[in-house]
DNA sequence: ATATGTTGTGTTATCGATAACTCAAAAATA
DNA sequence: TATTTTTGAGTTATCGATAACACAACATAT
């Protein structure tokens, strides 16, 4: 591997001279500027990062935290923060927590070794906050994205989960429907308990009793367990619509529905969080709750970077991002004979 | 931050006994280990692995570089590269040229000054080439995916396209279509042309001559260009199905016919290769050659690791995956009266 | 003509870790 | 008891880059 003592030796000067060329400082005259110049080319020389890191106490590097990188609010958002990191001159360490605390811990050791300048941290829940404290010892900055962590002071991205919720349920409701399930994220996930509040919320406003046995908690990532809808439809009045908290629990329960022999929306109108990205584009069907993904990844990185960059005692900024209705044809009217289990 | 000598001085020991105690060689005694630890521990001492790998000349980095991080064969495919990896020891610094070249080329110019120890690469097209070669300059070992390079010597990991077209070629055909335009990708990539080449064997192997006014070269990333479209449907003959080359152009193939008032199938039966992932999973619609994505990505990391840290001499592997045909309700039978201009 | 400034470049120390070597003290052997 | 071996450390040099300082050679000002 060459260095920048091969170019030094054979451009006939020391190294500081290279390193003054690479980098554009002091005084250095044209002539060995081009010479050195020409010696980088002919040997094809890259700069050990490494070692520039080192020395400078700064990598350069900024890392993006996400839980589901199947999930296309995900990869969208990563996209926004992608186009900011490498605007500003950043490279990106991409990490995928799966939703599961364990692995997020492995990689905030690795964020941590490698000494990157700033985290863009979508947590997996509550239980972050260790994770999130041990960034704060090391004095790493980052933004928190998604999900507000209890304890956590930080600069925050989040999406109005509150009155997202009550959007899509208010649609539910005025569509006739008046036993609707929520199929909840897990209860130590900040969103899962704002969409419950606005579930909730947009049930009081509308005078509708709100019945505990109609509202479960699974993992936002995915739909395994299905004892949850077995309950769910097997109750003695059972829901004539479903709040999915997310979209890939609206996946799996959809599945789950038709495995059942149950229509969607003829038996059961469904709703949830966040839509599909371009592959739900095809045959949009599902009423959601959109939020700007990509917007989201984009301002969360715009905010690390003017926190490392910028005055680092600035206050601490929070900002909700708002999600839009859009109606499609997962949801219609409430039938006079609603669905009846068999 | 903390560093070894810190960890040293609080245990009264020296740097390379810490060193010792962190990497598990030499002899320590048993209580130096523990009092070294407890320090460690209590300072939440994190190595630095800059420094590490400065020395080692190893960093236990791979990289992923893949081309489009909204397209969810992609992101599958991420998923069974992290995992691979993860097992392995190593972390991933993941990137995405979007399909650009150019993007691709800095991102090989960040990957090298990183120093990783090996790159998964999916190319962007045979433009690539200058990108693996200045790799191979650097001896960085690499796994090519998914699109083979003329001039690139190197494991490969690669779907079989022309089988894969021949599939989605002779399921439309065999439904009576006989008019089917080939929207591509472009012709630079490897895979755009064997998907040509399945599509043409099937032609041949039916007797249904070939059209070249019916086959198109786009990008594979979208489907930007309504021109091309244009030109099939303003055709004086104009074709009955639509092979696209992957499925972000079908989506955006679909999105175009459904504006300009078409039907899918009704009007025109459309198949694609690549799946749609969990987002596609609620209506599965397109009926689509299926590329094992996940395996595309752990094979390609396993092939990488093995290159690395086994025999270097060993002889390169080519891995050809096959695809499946998944018909659904994108495609039906050819009407006696097919669509015709208004 | 001497003092002062500017320009271009080199030297040395440093970042944080580890490899290779050294070495005293304790243990084992003769 | 004298000698060799083992154990548990410490020292020094190194990886590849850069900051801070040093310093000739030449230009300009007094």
């Amino acid at each position: 591997m060459i260095t920048i003592y091969d170019i030094a030796a054979k451009a006939g000067v020391s190294a500081m001279t290279v390193s003054r060329v690479i980098n554009n400082t002091g005084r250095i005259s044209e002539a060995t500027r081009k010479r050195v110049r020409k010696v980088m080319e002919d040997l094809h020389y890259i700069p050990n990062s490494m070692a520039r890191s080192l020395v400078l106490q700064k990598t350069n590097i900024l890392s993006l935290l996400i839980t589901d990188i199947t999930n296309p609010f995900y990869t969208t958002l990563a996209r926004g923060a992608e186009d900011a990191a490498l605007r500003a001159g950043y490279r990106l360490l991409f990490a995928n927590s799966d939703e599961d605390y364990t692995k997020e811990k492995g990689y905030v050791d690795m964020i941590l070794s490698t000494r990157v300048d700033g985290v863009l941290f979508a947590p997996t829940g509550d239980q972050s906050l260790e994770n999130l404290q041990q960034l704060q010892k090391h004095q790493i900055p980052f933004v928190v994205l998604d999900r507000e962590i209890p304890g956590i002071e930080a600069d925050l991205v989040l999406g109005d989960s509150k009155e997202g919720a009550r959007k899509l349920v208010d649609h539910l409701i005025a569509l006739g429907h008046r036993r609707i399930a929520l199929i909840n994220g897990s209860p130590d996930v900040s969103t899962a308990r704002l969409r419950y509040t606005g579930y909730r919320e947009a049930h009081l406003l509308s005078g509708i009793p709100i019945e505990d046995s109609l509202v479960v908690h699974l993992n936002y990532r995915d739909f395994h367990d299905e004892s949850a809808l077995d309950a769910l439809l097997s109750h003695e009045n059972p829901p004539t619509a479903i709040f999915a908290a997310n979209n890939m629990l609206a996946v799996g329960i959809i599945q789950s529905l038709r495995q059942r022999g149950l229509q969607v929306p003829g038996d059961l109108s469904v709703v949830c969080f966040d839509d599909f990205g371009p592959a739900g584009a095809i045959n949009p069907f599902l009423t959601v709750a959109s939020q700007p993904a990509y917007q989201f990844g984009l301002l969360g990185m715009q905010l690390l970077i003017d926190r490392i960059e910028g005055d680092p005692s600035q206050e601490l900024r929070k900002m909700i991002l708002p999600s839009e209705l859009l109606i499609r044809t997962s949801t219609q009217p409430l039938k006079e004979e609603p669905w009846i289990q068999t």
